[in-house]
DNA sequence: GTTTTGTCGATTGTCGACAATTTACTTGAC
DNA sequence: GTCAAGTAAATTGTCGACAATCGACAAAAC
């Protein structure tokens, strides 16, 4: 038997091995620790400190760094290093453009082709979130499952390019919500706003799926932007 | 191209004065490589032997290199190196797909907010390609004020995420046009296609430009795929 | 003849050191 | 006391060398 062509899922009796490069465990333990709120936006990122801490050379971090930067965890600025990236306001406004746009178009798709497929692991994927709302009262998880539901939008709109956009804007979403506290007061809120979309999608309404999209989005939107404010004005004195 | 322009206005009367690192230098000039065509896809691009040429150790090729992955110029594959994109014609549609997407909801946002100075400067941009149009027959500069006028679409959208995914698309767009060869027989045709979109945008019809738009970019993706799959079918025998 | 195994060359991955630049601090003048 | 210039420390930018890994070819086994 030939373990090597057998397309589909692991045939094989070994794990899938995960030789994760050094650079990939550095990034991630990075992103961790932003995602997190160890380190807060605009703090340093000193090569060299971490390098130290992690022991090993400035080579493999800088090149974590520099993945991190074009997934949006941190910012470059050219002689002067990396830092923890900061949001504005605007930024958060234009993000949720941006989200509203993919998602949408990642909706009509969806529903034009995948249906069936992306219905099933759709409501898997509420199911789960419902679960979760009974749980413990860690923000991370619950925001996690919110954005895979939304992933997963994108993922079955069958274009991955849509998939692309929305995972560059992921990071900095889950930061938004991170830095300005829990985004519903009750976390089984989250699963049940999602609920009209799946309804639309199942039916195959586009139209109406779109439009309860816009509206879940808007108000996220609404809501985030306007703790975020808050949040900096408590800041300011 | 400038990889170090950040789209925004120069408020100040001096230009940028680029101190364009040498990273910067050496991924325009690798850029230059790719899209004049110099490189061939699925090149492999060694660190050792860019670095030897160009006279400089290999962390700023790396650099580079990195920084074009991220452009969509180079793939990169985990031990094994940096390789000149390769294009596909599924990956064509679906940039093209993304592309109607994002271009067509900067027309709605541009309307509905910077018209005035939007109109203008693409009026500018119309008038610059027809007076390319009259001249060479080199492919590249109709390419470039071609894509011009749909990033300055995207520029104007006011929302800056819009630019960021249209220029991810650029150069891939670019490579294909190059890679197919000239997209219309007559260059002139090129500044006549988006006209009737420039009229729409300029009455403030946005349901006319956005149709406009995306006739325009159905009918490229129409022309581009074509003729790539009849390249590739050449080099088959 | 086909498949597996071993070896080799080439390329990437990582490292520690030095150069260039920026930042923080100190010093001095007003 | 405030501001400016000059200096020192810290940090990034670049380098050349070594280690780890991969692909291809050669050799051996079936």
């Amino acid at each position: 038997m030939d373990y090597a062509d057998m397309g589909g899922k692991s045939p094989s009796p070994f794990l899938p091995l995960t030789r994760d490069g050094l650079v990939d465990r550095v990034a991630n333990s990075l992103a961790e620790a932003i995602l997190s709120g160890s380190l807060q936006p605009g703090d340093r990122l000193a090569e060299s400190t971490i390098a130290k801490q992690m022991d090993l050379s400035r080579a493999p971090v800088r090149e974590a760094l520099r993945l991190l930067e074009s997934s949006g965890l941190v910012d470059y600025k050219a002689n002067r290093g990396f830092f923890v990236h900061s949001l504005s306001v605007e930024a958060l406004e234009h993000l949720y453009e941006l989200r509203i746009v993919i998602e949408t178009a990642s909706i009509r798709r969806l529903i034009a082709s995948n249906h069936q497929e992306a219905v099933k692991a759709l409501r898997a994927q509420l199911d789960h979130l419902h679960e979760l709302s009974s749980t413990g009262v860690e923000m991370a998880p619950h925001v996690d499952a919110d954005m895979q539901f939304h992933r997963l939008i994108c993922h079955y709109s069958g274009n991955p390019r849509f998939l692309q956009v929305f995972d560059t804007t992921a990071n900095e979403i889950k930061l938004s919500v991170i830095y300005t506290g829990r985004l519903y007061a009750d976390p089984a809120l989250i699963a049940q706003t999602h609920e009209p979309i799946f309804d639309k999608i199942a039916q195959g309404d586009a139209e109406g799926a779109v439009a309860a999209m816009e509206y879940h989005l808007s108000d996220a939107r609404r809501i985030v932007t306007g703790m975020f404010r808050k949040n900096q004005e408590s800041k300011q004195k």
